[in-house]
DNA sequence: GTTGTTGCAAAGAATTTGCAACATA
DNA sequence: TATGTTGCAAATTCTTTGCAACAAC
């Protein structure tokens, strides 16, 4: 089951009751592609005429986040989210529209297990980004 | 040559006047295998009786980042920096103590330029990191 | 009714900028 | 001397918190 289609069930087993304000962020995240940060998003809902204040957007994306209905990662210092599905992933950025696309990494689980074991490190998390221009912003 | 050997040629090749300060930031963080941010190396230059203001830490360290000398990375939204070798290379960091290993990643190299291609894009860059507990923290 | 949520205003923290004094080349 | 660098203070920006009104259960 992914968010987008039970928007209201996912927040009710996150043990997050489904607020008009919660179920604006989830339909505006679902809307877009690319990744935002709690200002922006912020900033696009009250352009759209959709009264949430921005401390609502931030407790709302750390809570959704937290859930693990939310992608985070860091944006020039500040933290951008996005949708996620339910399988642990890797992206691949664009620098230039910020859209986000999701990769299956078999490979570099493998390689983190390889490397971590290797040190005696009990892993606790790993991060895999790759950076770029998609070819859409390349023809533009 | 590393940055450690000859500090003053490393800022010089960089275009970047070798001063007291930047001397000073150098050898800091010539001194420890853990990463820092802005706040906690201008604190503990302060503490060692450094006079070094916090707004150079900032500038000098972005200089350095910028000219490729240090590494950076983020740490719960804030920048962290930390000396860097020549090779590109990807980190396991250790989240109790900070300490940061530099591992070698030749799979990962691969991966992501499989994985751009397939998808049209410009790789402009990747990071790879693994998070977790080092041996001497699961000990202690 | 009880408890979780909201949003304003204020506080807090990280970072950047203006600018005059200073150091390096 | 000419130009790059420093550092203070002030301004900016991002984020969190206190708390009273409000919505969901």
């Amino acid at each position: 089951m992914t968010v987008g289609t039970h928007p209201e069930s996912a927040l009710r087993e996150a043990g997050l009751r489904p607020t008009r304000q919660r179920l604006t962020v989830l339909a505006a995240l679902g809307d877009r592609s690319d990744s935002v940060t709690a200002q922006q998003l912020h900033a696009e809902l009250r352009a759209a005429g959709e009264p949430v204040g921005l401390t609502t957007v931030y407790r709302t994306l750390a809570a959704l986040s937290e859930a693990g209905l939310l992608d985070s990662f860091e944006r020039e210092a500040e933290l951008a989210y996005r949708l996620c599905g339910d399988a642990h992933h890797h992206h691949l950025v664009c620098e230039t529209c910020n859209r986000v696309e999701e990769i299956d990494a078999a490979e570099v689980e493998a390689w983190v297990e390889g490397v971590a074991r290797a040190h005696g490190f009990a892993v606790t998390g790993h991060r895999a980004d790759i950076f770029g221009v998609c070819s859409a912003c390349q023809s533009g």
